[in-house]
DNA sequence: GCAATACATACGCTTGTGCGTATATATGAA
DNA sequence: TTCATATATACGCACAAGCGTATGTATTGC
């Protein structure tokens, strides 16, 4: 069954872009799955702010969460409605041209928290490589 | 001299296009010169709601204005940051698959305010195909 | 000058947004 | 169970946004 068929109306979608901080975060799980601590120690903010924005994301049905342990990776979640989704494509696009963004993804590949594990792998979230999923219809 | 060499941060462009009534006014004078008369007609909105939007527009630089005697005419402006213009015009393109903006457009085409001009041509306010402008660097 | 037209702006109000701070919740470890 | 870690949410505040209504301004015609 469907979560939500709500339309998307496209005034909204540019609402839920019309923030600097959502825009890195979009920008960031664009092509792989992270966790939260990545997004908070890339981005220098606050973690209850990080948090808030990727739950003003995931209402808005852009990206979804999933929990593992005690981490929570976000991921990129094409919205239901075509031009939505297409315009949000559009988007992570052009956002690829700007250096503030190439420098948060720079940042992504030196590794960040994950460092920051002396043990074993397992313990440290790694961020993975995902396919844009489809939301479920 | 350049008028305003302020950069142009993407997520303002966003919250420029977070609104329904600045998408509708976007849509209609994406390729033609128009005058405020047939944004209040065909928007149906009141005139200071379309001419507070306008100016907001214009403020961004997007959109120009030009008197001509009683009517102001509106036109698309590129906006001097490559990425922003880009984003726009995706954004335009996009819009024209919307149901409720291709309404719009056919309206304009029926003609409106400038259908009850019972004199001479001149005195109407036409809607005039332009080319997009490039805003003076 | 005066009136009418076309548009722009000011004012006051309500609602939305973003933020810091504090606190709650969930998981894993001891 | 108790604590630490990772994340989410609640609260209160400051500020921005959108709107209706009223008024201001520019232009034309008489």
């Amino acid at each position: 069954m469907p979560r939500k068929e709500k339309s998307f109306p496209i005034d909204r979608l540019f609402r839920v872009l019309a923030d600097r901080t959502r825009l890195r975060l979009l920008n960031l799980v664009a092509d792989k799955e992270i966790c939260v601590c990545y997004f908070v120690e890339i981005l220098g903010s606050s973690q209850p702010k990080i948090s808030r924005h990727l739950a003003y994301l995931r209402r808005a049905g852009i990206v979804a969460a999933r929990r593992e342990g005690r981490w929570m990776h976000y991921r990129l979640l094409a919205p239901r409605d075509a031009v939505a989704s297409s315009m949000l494509q559009d988007t992570l696009a052009r956002l690829r041209e700007l250096p503030d963004m190439r420098r948060d993804v720079a940042k992504l590949d030196t590794g960040c928290c994950a460092a920051t594990s002396s043990e074993g792998a397992s313990t440290a979230p790694q961020p993975a490589i995902v396919s844009i999923s489809r939301q479920a219809v």
